[in-house]
DNA sequence: TACTATTTTCAAGATTTTCAGAAATAGCAG
DNA sequence: CTGCTATTTCTGAAAATCTTGAAAATAGTA
């Protein structure tokens, strides 16, 4: 398959960057591809268009799938596996979240618990835990973060993205609601500390 | 330098985790060391405590130091530079985001900006320009997004995270205020279309 | 079951990245 | 300027990663 010179680009960047997302070029090329494509391709029409070797295409669409980037599926009157990504955007981001949680979070945080379950020694340990502490409440408020996106609906997710730097305002509004309502259950009620 | 084993482990992490994060075992290694250090180091003492080249320090100090993520300073008296991280972690995780941003997504956005100033030539091109639409506007308001978090400050962002799952209801409540005050100023007034 | 289409695995070669040591550079006191 | 120390840059070797073609495994069909 010819590729136009603009869908070209796009797939070659794709491969390009994926050294900075932590994917392999013909992984970034693969889902590139299959991005931009009108229909789900098989992994022969994918091997010719990129001219990589057809294992490649293999590897890579398995590693994608381990991401649930990318999605198999039959054609009827076809025993070959087409390829595709999902429609909704904002679907793809969400799952993009997740992984990355699973993968760049979640193993740190699993080792900061288990350190942090032992006292610490001397006096450098001892700051040393203070750090891990801090860093390990940080990373499970970002992790609980993640996993409360997930739960959202695209719609939802949307609105939330678009009011963007507003929130600290809503934040504000919030403030005065429960002062007058006085229905705040939190366990630290706004300014309960110096700013 | 001796490290206890918590800190050991915790370096040994950070060098392993590294490769995900898009540095390499050293500088992870480095930044950890660094994170953890209850006083400023000099390039010989990580040299030493870590056991790597002199020269693998020098470029790894560089590479975070580009991130913003190590800071150099002089101590009275001592011709050398001392590195280390900065105290506050919220500080630390809003540089973190936006070096990503810097790294990951904007040279995907102006690509993609390019690339949609021009027509599409046939069908398929069309539908792949309408894709890269997509992502471009879902990019540009991470973009945006990432932008604003920039100008909260750690106060305002502690408390962001900490709504987390809390922020739909929050959006829920700005709703019917609106209604009630007729204030609203968006250009979709909500649920002007359908969920 | 045997045959064929398709996918996956594997091991070797190619490429890229990391790293230590050597050489070069920079800063500074005398 | 000279000699000394601290730091950075260069360079080739080692390690890790990526890519490939061939072989093996799997799945579908007659």
């Amino acid at each position: 398959m010819e590729l136009s010179s603009s869908i070209q680009a796009f797939v070659l960047h794709f491969g390009e960057m994926g050294s900075r997302w932590g994917i392999n070029r013909t992984v970034g090329q693969i889902y590139a591809l299959l991005y931009l494509s009108d229909k789900p391709l098989n992994a022969e029409e994918i091997t010719d268009t990129l001219g990589v070797s057809r294992s490649n295409v293999s590897m890579g669409l398995k590693e994608l799938q381990s991401w649930r980037l990318v999605r198999s599926q039959h054609l009827p009157g076809d025993r070959k596996d087409y390829f595709s990504t999902p429609e909704d955007i904002m679907e793809i981001a969400l799952t993009l979240v997740e992984e990355r949680r699973k993968r760049e979070l979640d193993p740190t945080l699993t080792l900061l618990r288990q350190t942090l379950m032992e006292p610490a020694g001397d006096d450098a340990e001892r700051h040393a835990h203070e750090r891990m502490q801090q860093m390990c409440d940080l990373m499970e408020q970002v992790s609980d973060w993640s996993h409360d996106l997930q739960k959202l609906n695209p719609k939802e997710l949307q609105r939330l993205l678009t009011l963007g730097s507003a929130v600290p305002k809503l934040l504000q509004m919030k403030d005065k609601l429960s002062v007058i309502g006085g229905k705040d259950k939190r366990k630290n009620p706004p300014d309960s500390s110096a700013n």
